[in-house]
DNA sequence: TATTGTTATACTCTATAACTATA
DNA sequence: TATAGTTATAGAGTATAACAATA
């Protein structure tokens, strides 16, 4: 670790952070054209990940309580983008199942978190494979560092 | 431009993504240290740039109606970070003031946000700046695009 | 008449506590 | 007794409308 940061990186994050602000905005545009707030399109989101999410599970991954997680799945469910579906085994417990629309909702919301921003087009294919080397050497470093 | 993002593009910028997802948590902690919300640490942000801001002008930037500014600033105050004082040529102006230890908290808030992470200290100079470079390239093509 | 800041008010989001039905 | 989901309710955040002072 370097003991201090040099300037001139200060800077290059700098820029990467307004970079990357400009993408949370993408994704609140793309959540408000569906219909969803922040909040909901964050739950949908997080649905995509399992296929079938107890309740519970998914007040936990939003870190909010779950008395919560009732409104949202009713609102998500109101547009026919998951359904409620109870466990066979435990009888308490109401699985949430993302429905086809729902899948398509998502489809739009990770696009618009993770597609790259047409500014990097700007970078060729060594420079492209450069940045590619560099952040997977960060990452690295930020997996090993937990 | 390119006809659309190369697969290897896209992983690397999902890494970023990922990094400052930690950077705004980073920056949330912060404000929770220092006693403010997000949008009290959102307004004294933006309060950095401005000697003497009128209420209004601090709506416009923080996107919200200006009816909310008066507690936002209000809550400002009773913490000293900002003082309110009224404009010598319009009467109908007040003019909010970031004191002493509003600066100090400022400060702080600024770290938080574009303090590159520790990760980035895995790079050795000849990484930072061809890193640097690439950015540099970027942001002239968003500059560019506006 | 228009504008600045404020207040009153309503709607939303989120958290706590109490309730139900299961376990 | 403990747990999953729900409901009732209270607190913050944010928007609209009406108001007083000033332009």
């Amino acid at each position: 670790m370097a003991p201090h940061a040099p300037e001139e990186l200060t800077e290059t994050w700098r820029y990467l952070v307004e970079l990357l602000s400009m993408q949370r905005e993408r994704f609140m545009t793309t959540a408000a054209t569906l219909g969803l707030t922040p909040a909901h399109a964050g739950a949908l989101r997080l649905l995509g990940q399992l296929d079938a999410c107890p309740m519970r599970l998914l007040a936990e991954g939003l870190r909010c309580d779950a008395s919560n997680v009732t409104a949202i799945v009713d609102r998500l469910e109101e547009r026919g983008l998951v359904e409620r579906r109870s466990d066979g085994r435990d009888r308490r417990v109401k699985l949430v199942i993302v429905t086809e629309a729902g899948r398509q909702a998502q489809a739009h919301l990770e696009a618009a978190l993770f597609e790259p921003p047409p500014a990097l087009g700007v970078l060729d294919d060594d420079e492209r494979a450069q940045l590619a080397r560099l952040v997977a050497k960060v990452r690295g470093a930020l997996d090993a560092a937990g």
